[in-house]
DNA sequence: CTATGTGAGTGTAACTTTGACACTAAGTGT
DNA sequence: ACACTTAGTGTCAAAGTTACACTCACATAG
């Protein structure tokens, strides 16, 4: 029996974590910015990517995915979900991510398949700590991402979709927002997730009768304007988990498309 | 550049297929029985498995589980959905696998990840034809699964609990039944999926106004009793899937538990 | 101290969907 | 004609959804 070594990388599979992050009633997606040696910038292109790494022989996916984005970012203790696998045979055979890859990678031209994991963090929070092969790690609106390596823009994208639906399912949200928030900012974050606008009484109704958010004792006064309530996220089990179906788009924006 | 094979095989790399059917009013899932030499019988104890093997290098995960499931159990053309990874380092570490392992697998003590897949078909039509390493391909109740081969059995409960989310949010049942079918066979159907009952009047109604199916102008008359109307399934745009959220359980069964 | 700007907050009526519930209808075989 | 079996149907009350427009509370500028 071959004995493996502890930290023995895997050449063929990897994780990838999309973290959406809420900024300035924007939705963001935490990016890496792979690092190169100085001798080579001539032809060498650093590229955004999604933090992610090659798996190790003894760990389980959920832990490579949990290490590899506390290596690149600093980012700990965080509910990573597995959305999707990808593992089209070229999709690490592209000639932009060939210098890279000779660069970190014992065996550069094999073929991986990727595990995606996704999450939902506290922008405002977290402190980002860039480390291992990663120079950087910002919040990147979604919006406005560059062309990221390998086919993360793809990964990326279908992690929105799920994100969509499930938020249309359950008020997983809590972590994207502060610890308190007014209703406003959580419709606004709603509405940028679904990328449409909601109409303000039904919403709000909707939230308060599901008991997913609880008023405080608190108002928020530093706009100048009326004051508005604060909330907070109310753990619910699954099975107090109803009233999360339709959402309707505002009937303004909706007669205009 | 190591040039690759045409069909050698990744040793780390799996699929694996969850097929659901549906035969004598109960759900049920392919299983193949892993073939294994006549001289080899005292010390091996051929286990049930899910239709899965190992990914060619030249191909996407997508296609290998469409080959995988051909050459396993001859079906053909149908849609699989990937729905999760299972990548446990020990997940095909068990003594009882260990023999078929090193039968069949260049790498035996390799450690793979692999990637399910999941699908419906009219288990009456299909016609089933064991190949490659399966010596049999058959169709097993749910309700009485033998203990399958590495981690199978987590993966079928898995893809249980994901069909039962799929069709309370949208009518994806269709291929489990014949192309004509009674309204009590599909409610069957929904209860043997969902393990409960439901009402019988509210569940028609429902499935009347969601326009999922269509009714025919013929009956079935062969029981002996009222005949019954049949219907078909209607393909459905995605915009059209509305009315797929709460499917109620009948109240009679409801209060008795 | 008044006016204006800004986002917060509120109510209702028409309609749709849901859930609970029990009997009749149309065939069969005896 | 009777018994048996499965198919098929209607209604009411409660809950949820949609559309829609004005007032409130504060800050600031004049």
């Amino acid at each position: 029996m071959t004995s493996k070594l502890r930290n023995e990388q895997v050449p063929n599979i990897s994780v990838d974590c999309v973290l959406f992050g809420f900024k300035k009633n924007q939705l963001h997606v935490l990016l890496i910015k792979q690092a190169f040696p100085k001798h080579l910038t001539f032809d060498f292109q650093a590229q955004y990517a999604l933090p992610g790494d090659l798996v190790w022989e003894n760990e389980s996916l959920d832990s490579a995915a949990s290490r590899v984005l506390f290596e690149l970012t600093g980012i700990q203790n965080i509910f990573l979900e597995q959305f999707k696998s990808f593992g089209h045979p070229e999709r690490v055979n592209q000639s932009k991510d060939k210098t890279w890859l000779k660069l970190t990678r014992k065996e550069p031209e094999s073929r991986v398949i990727t595990v995606a994991y996704f999450s939902l963090i506290n922008a405002e929070k977290v402190k980002l700590k860039p480390g291992g092969f990663s120079s950087e790690a910002k919040w990147k609106p979604m919006n406005q991402l560059p062309e990221l390596a390998f086919d993360h823009n793809q990964i990326v994208q279908e992690a929105t979709e799920k994100l969509k639906l499930q938020i249309q399912l359950q008020p997983i949200v809590g972590e994207l927002l502060p610890s308190k928030f007014t209703m406003s900012d959580l419709q606004a974050l709603y509405e940028s997730i679904l990328n449409c606008k909601l109409d303000k009484r039904n919403f709000r109704r909707k939230m308060i009768n599901s008991h997913v958010i609880i008023p405080l004792d608190e108002k928020r006064t530093d706009l100048g304007n009326k004051p508005a309530q604060f909330f907070k996220f109310n753990i619910l089990k699954k099975e107090e988990l109803s009233h999360f179906y339709n959402l309707r788009v505002d009937s303004h924006f909706n007669t205009l498309k």
